[in-house]
DNA sequence: ATAGGGTTAG
C-alpha cells in the first residue's frame, strides 16, 4: 500500500491540475491510499499536525467525525484537504456542516456555504441538491436541513444568484413541507432590490402568499418598497388591503414593526395612510401603541422633508389625545429649519413653551441654529443667555452654536470667554468646539489665537480631524499667510490626515481673496492631481475677489465641464457688472458647447441684466436665441422684458410680448399686469385678470390710483381706493403717499394709524413739500422734527423739500 | 432608543 504524505500530495496536485479534468484522475488514485490515524497523534492544542497525516476518502470522513467536538478544526481540516488532495466528497462536506450546525455557529455556516456556492458544481464535484440529500440521509430531524437550506438561500442571495436562491427556498418547502426560516426572505429581497430585481421580489412574495406562509413585517416593508419602485400602485393597494384583512398572530406588534419599517425606508406617507384605518378598526387601540405609531410617522415624515404632511399628522395625533414627545417636537422644528421655514420652527418652539414643555438642550440648539440661519446672530446669543438664565442644562452643542454666533458677529474674545465658561462648568470640549473657535479667530485675522487653540487642543489629547485642519489652513490663507497655510498642509499630512481637494480649495480661494494671486497660482500648479474642483475654486476665488477678468479667462480656457455651481457663481458675478454682461452671455454659449444645461433661472438673469442697463435690444436678441433653442422663457423673464419695453415707452412691443407669452401658455401674474397697467392705464384688464384668476394686490391698486390721480380724475382714484379696502386689501404707505401727493389736503393720519401703516420718508417729504408750498414753513419744520422723532431716517429728499420751501419763502417775501 | 453643532459641495 502506498502512503502519500500530504506535503507530497501538493506537488502531485500541481502536476495533475494541468490535465483537463483533474478530479477523475485523483480520486481513484487516492482511494488506493491508506491512512492510519491515532487521535492523540495529530491533534495538538487545537492545531492539526498535517504532516503526520496520511489519508483516503473514508479516512477523511473518519477524521472529520472524530472532530465533532471541534468545529473550527473540522473546518480548517476540510479546507486543508480541499487545497491539497482531490476534492473532498459530498459526505465530507455534509459532515462538516453537521458539526458546524451542531455547535450553532450560524455565521460560520454562512461564510462556509458562500464559499461552497462560489465554487460551482464543477468546482466541488457535486451539486447543492446532492449535498442537501447527503445531509438528509445522515440526519433524521428536519431542523438541521431547514437551517442549511436557509443558509443556502442566504448564500445564493449574497452572491446575487437569485434564481438559485428562490429555487432552494421553494424546493425546501415542497420536499420537506416546511419553509426555510422566513427571515431569510428579507435578506433575499433586500439583495434583489439592491440589484434592481424588484420584479422578482414581487413574484416571490405572491407565491409565498399563495402558499399561505407567514411573512414577517420587515419582509412586507421590502415588498412595498419593490412595488413602489415598480410604480405599481395597484399592487400596493392590493397588498395593503390583503394585509388589513389578514389574520396576524400579534397584529399590534406586527403593525408597529411594519409602520416602523416603512418609516425607516422613506415610506412614512404610506405608514400614515395605514395608521388611520388601523386606529379606526381598533387594531392600534392602546394609547401607548398608537402613540408609538404616530410619533414614528411624524418623525419619518420630517426625515423625508414632508414637513406639511408631518404637521398634518401632528395635529391629527393631538386630536386623538396623543401628546407629542420631545423627539417629535424636535423633528418638526428641524424639519422646518431644514426647509428654511424659520418662522414655523419658532411657532412650534413657542407652542412647546406655551404648553409648558420643558425645553432641553437639543431643542435649544436647534432653535439657536434657526436664529443663525436667518443671519440673526445677536438674537441667537440673546436667546442662549435666556436659556442659561432659565437653567436649561446646556451642553457643548448648545454652547457651540452660541459661540459660533459670537464669532460670526466678530466677537471672538467673547466667543472664547463663553468657551471658557463651558469648560469651567466641566463640559469637555470636542474637536468641533475647537474648530468653531479657530474659524472665528481666523475670520477676525487672529491667526495666532487660532494657533494657540490648536496647541491647546493637542495638549488635551484630542485628535485633530480633516475639518479642523481645513478650517485652519483656509483661514491662514484667507489672512494672506500662505507660508503658514502650506505648513499646515504638511503638518496634517505628517500626522496622517491627508489633505483632500476641499483642503486645497480652501487654500486656493483663501489666497486669492487675500490678494495673493501669484501664491494661489503657484499652489494650484504645485498640486499633483488637479481636479476640476480645483479649477472651479480658482474661478470662484477670482469671482469672490472681484477679479472678473481673471475668473473669466480661467474659465474660458477649460476644455471640460465644471461643477454647476461655478457657472452660477461666475455668471452671477458677470451679470452684476455692467461691462461684463456680454461675457455672461459668452458663458452661456460655452455651457451649451460643453453640453452643460444652464439653469433656467440663468436665462432670466441675463435678460434681466440687459434690461437693467436698458439694453432691451440685447435682451431681445437673447430672447430670440432662446426661442430658436425651443426654450420657453418663464414668467419672470417675460415680465422683466415687458417692463423694460414699458419703461422705454415702446408700448407696442410690450403688448406684443404680452400676447406672445399667453400664446405660449405662460400665465401672466399680478406683476405682469401691474407693469402693463402702470404704463398704460387705458388698458382694461379686468375681465382678463378674472379669467386667469389673477387677483389685484396693493401694488396694482396703488399704481392705478396714481394713474387716475395724474389724469386728474380724483373721483375714480378715490373709488378705487374704496374698492380695494372693500376687497380687504390693506393699503400700504405707498398708497397713502400717492393719495396725499395728489390731494394734499386729505387727512389720512387716523386711517393710517388704524391700519398700522407707518409713514416713511417719502410720505413725510410729501407732507413737508405741501406745507412749504402753502408757505407754512413752521409747520413744515414741525413735520420734519416729528419724522426724526418717530425714528425715520431722512434721506436727501426732505431736506431738499425744506430748502426749496425756504427758497420759495424767500422769493415770496420779496414780492 | 429615537434629536441638535464645525470646512466644502450640492
Amino acid at each position: 500500500m502506498r502512503v502519500i504524505p500530504i506535503s507530497l500530495l501538493s506537488h502531485v496536485r500541481g502536476l495533475i491540475r494541468r490535465g483537463p479534468s483533474s478530479r477523475w484522475y485523483v480520486v481513484p488514485a487516492l482511494s488506493r491510499t491508506n491512512i492510519t490515524i491515532s487521535h492523540s497523534e495529530h491533534v495538538k492544542e487545537g492545531t492539526f499536525d498535517y504532516k503526520s497525516l496520511e489519508l483516503n476518502e473514508i479516512g477523511v470522513l473518519r477524521v472529520l467525525n472524530s472532530m465533532k467536538d471541534d468545529p473550527y478544526l473540522a473546518l480548517s481540516f476540510l479546507k486543508r484537504i480541499e487545497g491539497n488532495v482531490a476534492l473532498p466528497s459530498v459526505q465530507a462536506y455534509a459532515t462538516v456542516i453537521r458539526i458546524v450546525c451542531g455547535w450553532g455557529l450560524d455565521q460560520k455556516l454562512d461564510t462556509f456555504l458562500v464559499e461552497l456556492v462560489r465554487k460551482g458544481d464543477a468546482g466541488r464535484g457535486f451539486s447543492v441538491m446532492e449535498l442537501l440529500n447527503a445531509i438528509g440521509e445522515m440526519e433524521q430531524s428536519l431542523v438541521l436541513l431547514i437551517r442549511v437550506s436557509t443558509a443556502l438561500v442566504k448564500a445564493y442571495a449574497n452572491l446575487e444568484l437569485f434564481e438559485e436562491a428562490i429555487d432552494i427556498f421553494f424546493r425546501t418547502y415542497h420536499s420537506l413541507g416546511r419553509a426555510p426560516d422566513i427571515k431569510v426572505l428579507s435578506v433575499l429581497m433586500n439583495r434583489m432590490i439592491a440589484s434592481g430585481r424588484t420584479d422578482m421580489v414581487v413574484g416571490v412574495f405572491w407565491e409565498i402568499e399563495r402558499l399561505g406562509l407567514y411573512v414577517d413585517a420587515h419582509t412586507y416593508v421590502l415588498v412595498v418598497q419593490a412595488l413602489c419602485r415598480n410604480d405599481d400602485k395597484e399592487g400596493v393597494d392590493k397588498l395593503l388591503i390583503r394585509l388589513l384583512n389578514s389574520e396576524t398572530r400579534n397584529p399590534c406588534v406586527f403593525y408597529l414593526k411594519f409602520i416602523e419599517g416603512l418609516c425607516l425606508n422613506q415610506m412614512a406617507s404610506m405608514a400614515y395612510l395605514l395608521l388611520q384605518p388601523l386606529r379606526e378598526v381598533n387594531i392600534l387601540v392602546d394609547m401607548s401603541d398608537l402613540g408609538i405609531a404616530y410619533r414614528r410617522v411624524v418623525r419619518g415624515l420630517c426625515n423625508e422633508m414632508r414637513i406639511e404632511d408631518a404637521e398634518k399628522a401632528f395635529l391629527d395625533m393631538e386630536e386623538h389625545g396623543i401628546d407629542p414627545d420631545v423627539y417629535v417636537y424636535s423633528a418638526i422644528i428641524e424639519g422646518h429649519r431644514k426647509t428654511m421655514n424659520i418662522p414655523k420652527a419658532f411657532d412650534i418652539f413657542n407652542k412647546m413653551v406655551e404648553k409648558g414643555k420643558r425645553i432641553n438642550c437639543v431643542i435649544g440648539s436647534s432653535i439657536l441654529q434657526c436664529c443663525c440661519q436667518m443671519g440673526n446672530f445677536s438674537g441667537a446669543y440673546d436667546l442662549f443667555k435666556e436659556f442659561r438664565e432659565l437653567n436649561i442644562p446646556l451642553d457643548r452643542v448648545c454652547y457651540n452654536v452660541a459661540f459660533d454666533a459670537l464669532g460670526k458677529l466678530g466677537k471672538v474674545e467673547e466667543a472664547i470667554e463663553l468657551f471658557r465658561e463651558m469648560t469651567g462648568k466641566g463640559i469637555a470640549p470636542d474637536v468641533i468646539n475647537y474648530t468653531t473657535l479657530i474659524g472665528g479667530c481666523c475670520l477676525q485675522g487672529k491667526c495666532s489665537d487660532a494657533f494657540d487653540l490648536m496647541i491647546e487642543m493637542d495638549g488635551s489629547g484630542k485628535t485633530p480631524d480633516i475639518v479642523i485642519y481645513n478650517v485652519l489652513a483656509g483661514g491662514l490663507a484667507r489672512n494672506g499667510l500662505s507660508q503658514e497655510a502650506l505648513e499646515t498642509l504638511k503638518l496634517m499630512e505628517d500626522r496622517g490626515v491627508k489633505p483632500t481637494y476641499v483642503t486645497h480649495n480652501m487654500v486656493i480661494e483663501g489666497l486669492i481673496v487675500a490678494g495673493k494671486l501669484d501664491k494661489a497660482e503657484a499652489f494650484y500648479e504645485s498640486l499633483e492631481h488637479k481636479s476640476r474642483e480645483n479649477d472651479a475654486s480658482m474661478v470662484k476665488g477670482y469671482c469672490e475677489a472681484g477679479c472678473l477678468d481673471q475668473a473669466f479667462e480661467r474659465f474660458i480656457r477649460l476644455e471640460f465641464p465644471l461643477p454647476k455651481s461655478v457657472y452660477f457663481t461666475l455668471f452671477t458675478s458677470l451679470c452684476a457688472e455692467k461691462n461684463y454682461i456680454s461675457k455672461a452671455q459668452d458663458l452661456l454659449d460655452r455651457m451649451w458647447e460643453l453640453g452643460v444645461k444652464p439653469e433656467k433661472s440663468m436665462y432670466g438673469k441675463l435678460i434681466g441684466a440687459w434690461c437693467r442697463v436698458n439694453n432691451v435690444r440685447k435682451a431681445r436678441q437673447f430672447f430670440e436665441i432662446l426661442v430658436t433653442k425651443e426654450i420657453i422663457p418663464d414668467l419672470f423673464t417675460y415680465t422683466i422684458m415687458i417692463n423694460t419695453y414699458c419703461r422705454l415707452n415702446e408700448l407696442k412691443q410690450a403688448y406684443a410680448l404680452f400676447q406672445d407669452m399667453k400664446r405660449r401658455d405662460v400665465k401672466p401674474d399680478v406683476v405682469t399686469y401691474t407693469v402693463l397697467l402702470n404704463s398704460n392705464p387705458e388698458l382694461d384688464m379686468k375681465r382678463e385678470m378674472e379669467a386667469f384668476d389673477v387677483k389685484p394686490d396693493v401694488v396694482l391698486y396703488t399704481i392705478m390710483i396714481n394713474r387716475y390721480c395724474q389724469l386728474n380724475d380724483v373721483k375714480k382714484a378715490y373709488a378705487l381706493f374704496k374698492d380695494m379696502k372693500r376687497r380687504e386689501i390693506v393699503p400700504d404707505v405707498v398708497t397713502y403717499t400717492v393719495l396725499l401727493k395728489n390731494n394734499p389736503e386729505l387727512d389720512l393720519t387716523r386711517e393710517m394709524k388704524a391700519f398700522d401703516v407707518k409713514p416713511d420718508v417719502f410720505y413725510y417729504t410729501v407732507l413737508i413739500d405741501w406745507q412749504c408750498k402753502i408757505g407754512d414753513l413752521k409747520e413744515a419744520k414741525g413735520i420734519f422734527d416729528q419724522m426724526i422723532e418717530s425714528g425715520v431716517d431722512p434721506d436727501a429728499a426732505p431736506y431738499t423739500a425744506l430748502i426749496a420751501g425756504m427758497g420759495l419763502y424767500v422769493r415770496r417775501s420779496h414780492l
